[in-house]
DNA sequence: ACATCTTGTTACATCGATGTAAGACGTACC
DNA sequence: GGTACGTCTTACATCGATGTAACAAGATGT
C-alpha cells in the first residue's frame, strides 16, 4: 500500500536497483528488453521518482524561486507567467514568493529561506538596500530584476528607466503639456525604480527647457491602483492643476484615470497620461493607454538564462558531484541542460562562455529594450465606430 | 569553501550531530551552554539546513503545489495572492505551475508532476474531465477550485455559480433589460463554470417569464479580456442587439465594456455589464464593473485548511514516519502544523475531526458565500464632482 | 582458442539530517 | 554510600536514488 520505491521495482523486474534507476534516467547502456521490463513494472507499481531522495544524491533541486513584491499586481503576474513558462522550458520549476515590500522577506530570499530548496533566485527588491546585498556571502545564485539596486552584487536585468521616462515625457512635452504631473515620483539621489524614473522625468523637462516644479512630484506608498487614484484626487485638491500625468506604472495610471473621470476631467483633452509596463488592462481600458512597454517575454528569458548559467557556474560548491568525470551520467530526462545557453546579448562585463567551476565571473548586467506605445490616453479616443442600437430601458 | 553540512558544525562547536540537530529542531533537552556554543558555530558557518536531507528523513516538503490555468488572469493571481499568503501562514510554501489549460499539464499536476516534490496539489482544473480524477489511485493530497468537476473525487472550494448567475441576471432583469448577451456562455449539461452559469441564467429568464434565446449565449475560447471584446464586438455585427451584458468574468466584461465604447454604445445606458470575479480592474473602470464577488480570502483560506487536513491525513503513506511514538520529536520550528484546523463550515459530508491515519475521509464539499456588488456598469455613472481646470493643449 | 574490447548489469557507498536506543553524568533520596 | 532517576549527549541506522567501480557476457581480432 505504501508508496513503492526503486526498490520494489527492482524487485518486481527482477533486475537491480541501479538498473532501475538507469532505465528512469535515460542510460545508454540498457538493453531494450531490460528496459521494457523495467517500464512495465514501473507502471504496473505505479512508480514515482522520489525527489528528496534524487535531490540529495544529486544536490540540485530543479526548483528556482520567484520573489516578487506582490502577485496581484499585474505587472508582475504577467512577468511571472512569462518567467514560470520559460523556466518550463528550461526543465525547472518556480515557487513563488511574495515579500510585500518587506526588507525581511527579501533577505530571507536571498537566503534561500534559510535553506537550499531552490537553485536560485530571481528577485524583484523593493526594500533592499546595497549593502544587503553585498553583505551576503553569495550563497545562492541570484538575478535581480527591476532599478533598485546598483550593479556589482549580482546578475541584474532592467530596463533603461531612466530613458523610458525621458522618452515619455517628451512625448507629452511634444503634445504640448507642461504641467506634468508625476504620480508615484521621487525625487532622489538613490537607485529607486521611483526615483530613476523621476530623475528621466527631470532629464527631459531640462532638455525641453521647462521649470521643474518639485509640486508635482507626488510619492506613493505603493505602485497600485488605489494610490495612483487617491494621488490623482489629491494632486487636483491641492489645485495642481496638471495638464498631463506621467503615472510611474499602468496601475497608478488606471487610477489617475478614473480620479480624472470622476472629477470630470476629459483625458487626453484635459488631461494626458502615460504610464509604465503595458499591462492588458491598459489596452482595453477606456480610454486605451499610453505605455512604456518592456520586452517582458525578453526580460524574463534572459533572467532565466542568466540564473541557469550562475547555477551552472556554482556546480561542485554544493553538495553532489561527488567526484571526477561523469562516470555514467545520463541524459538526465526532465532535468536541467548543463550549460543552458546564456545566449550572447548586450553584456557588460563577464568572460563570453564556458564559465569554468569555481571560478566566480563579474555580474552580468542586462539592459532590455522597451519602447512607447501611444494609444488613447495621450492621442485621443478613436470614436464611435457603429451607431448605437438602441438606448436600453 | 563548500557549503558546511551538519557534521562540521558539529565539529566545531565539538558536539555530535545529533546534538546539533536538536539544536536546530528546539529539542527540550539540551543545556543553554550547549545551545550557545552550537548556535555560535552556526553562526560562523553560515550553516543553512539541506533541505533535501531533512525531506528525505521526514518524509514531507512543506511545499504545495498551486495550479492555475493563468497566472495573468487577473482572478488567478489575486487567488495566488491569497492562497500564498495563507499556505505561508501555516508554513508551506508555495509551487506555482500554469496548465494553460491544456489536459495533459492538469493531469501532471494531480500526479505530482511525475514525482512526490509538493505534499499536495490546489488545482483548478479547467480541460479535465471527472473520469481522469476517478481514474487516479488517490495519491496526491488534492484540493479542487472552482466548477467543472463533480463532487465525490476530491476536495472541491467553491461559489454556488448557479446562484451567482442567477442573482446576477436578475438584477439585469430588474433594470428591466431583456435581452441579456452571456458573454463565455455555454448552453450545455456538463458541470463546466460556463455551463454551470449559464443555467443559472436561464434559470432567471424562466423565473421571470423571459423567453430564453439561444443566440444571446456565445462561448468564447478563454475567459480574458481580448476574447470577451471580440465576443461583443461580434454579437453586435450579427445585429444581436442586446440591452445587457453578464459576462462570465470581470476580464471579458472589462472587454466588453471595450467594445461596446468602441462602437458607441454607452454602459450602463444603452447596455448594463455584470462580470464576475470582482478583479480590481473592476473596481477603477470607467465604468466601474457591477460583478459577483466570491469571498476569494475564504476561499484561500478553505483550499488550504482543507489540503492541510489532507496531508495530515495521510501521513505514514509515504516515506518517514518510521516508527511508532514520536521519540524525540521537538517543535519542528518551521513546519507544517500538527493538524492545521480545517476550521468546521458549512461542509458537506466527512467526520467532524480528527482524522485517524490511514482511514480516508470522503470528499469535502465546500461552498463560500459571494456577494453581488453593483456599481456603475449596471447603475449608471456617478458624475462630474468637481470642474475640470483647464483644457490641454 | 585466447586476449581484448564493448556492452549490460550489479553490489556498495554515499548524499545530509534525524529517530532510536543507549550511554554518561549528576542529583536526590533512603 | 549506594541506588534510582532525570538530564544531556552520542553512535548508528535509516530515508531513496544514484555515482563508482567491478564484474559477467558477448563480440571481435589474430
Amino acid at each position: 500500500m505504501a508508496r513503492p520505491r526503486i526498490k520494489d521495482v527492482a524487485l518486481r523486474a527482477g533486475v537491480s536497483e541501479k538498473t532501475v534507476s538507469n532505465v528512469i534516467n535515460d542510460y545508454v547502456h540498457v538493453s531494450e528488453r531490460t528496459r521494457r521490463v523495467v517500464r512495465q513494472a514501473i507502471d504496473d507499481l505505479g512508480y514515482r521518482v522520489n525527489l528528496a531522495g534524487r535531490h540529495l544524491r544529486r544536490g540540485r533541486t530543479g526548483i528556482i524561486a520567484l520573489v516578487v513584491p506582490e502577485l496581484d499586481l499585474p505587472y508582475f503576474a504577467e512577468l511571472a507567467n512569462l518567467i514560470i513558462a520559460e523556466a518550463e522550458r528550461n526543465g525547472l520549476t518556480v515557487l513563488v514568493h511574495q515579500t510585500r515590500a518587506d526588507r525581511e522577506h527579501e533577505l530571507a530570499a536571498l537566503d534561500g529561506f534559510g535553506s537550499d530548496f531552490a537553485d536560485g533566485v530571481i528577485l524583484s527588491p523593493l526594500a533592499l538596500v546595497d549593502e544587503d546585498l553585498r553583505s551576503r556571502s553569495g550563497a545562492l545564485p541570484t538575478v535581480l530584476l527591476g532599478e533598485k539596486l546598483n550593479a556589482g552584487c549580482a546578475d541584474h536585468v532592467a530596463i533603461d528607466n531612466a530613458a523610458a521616462a525621458r522618452e515619455a515625457t517628451e512625448h507629452l512635452l511634444q503634445l504640448g503639456r507642461r504641467r506634468i504631473l508625476v504620480v508615484g515620483g521621487l525625487d532622489g539621489e538613490s537607485e529607486g525604480t521611483a526615483e530613476v524614473r523621476t530623475r528621466g522625468y527631470r532629464a527631459a523637462l531640462a532638455a525641453a527647457g521647462v521649470p521643474f516644479d518639485p509640486r508635482l512630484v507626488v510619492p506613493v506608498a505603493k505602485f497600485a491602483t488605489p494610490d495612483g487614484a487617491a494621488a490623482m484626487h489629491r494632486a487636483l485638491t491641492d489645485g495642481l492643476a496638471p495638464d498631463a500625468v506621467l503615472a510611474l506604472n499602468d496601475q497608478m495610471a488606471i487610477g489617475a484615470v478614473r480620479a480624472l473621470h470622476e472629477r470630470g476631467l476629459r483625458v487626453p483633452e484635459d488631461v494626458a497620461v502615460v504610464g509604465f509596463d503595458d499591462v492588458e488592462a491598459g489596452r482595453y481600458s477606456v480610454p486605451t493607454l499610453t505605455t512604456v512597454a518592456p520586452d517582458k517575454a525578453e526580460i524574463a528569458a534572459v533572467a532565466v538564462a542568466l540564473l541557469i548559467g550562475r547555477i551552472a557556474e556554482s556546480q561542485g560548491r554544493g553538495a553532489g558531484e561527488p567526484a571526477g568525470a561523469p562516470g555514467n551520467a545520463p541524459g538526465v530526462n526532465g532535468a536541467v541542460p548543463a550549460h543552458g545557453g546564456v545566449n550572447g546579448a548586450a553584456a557588460t562585463g563577464g568572460s563570453p562562455a564556458g564559465a569554468r567551476a569555481g571560478r566566480v565571473l563579474p555580474p552580468h548586467e542586462r539592459v532590455v529594450p522597451h519602447r512607447l506605445v501611444i494609444r488613447e490616453s495621450t492621442s485621443g479616443a478613436r470614436k464611435s465606430t457603429v451607431p448605437g442600437p438602441r438606448a436600453g430601458d
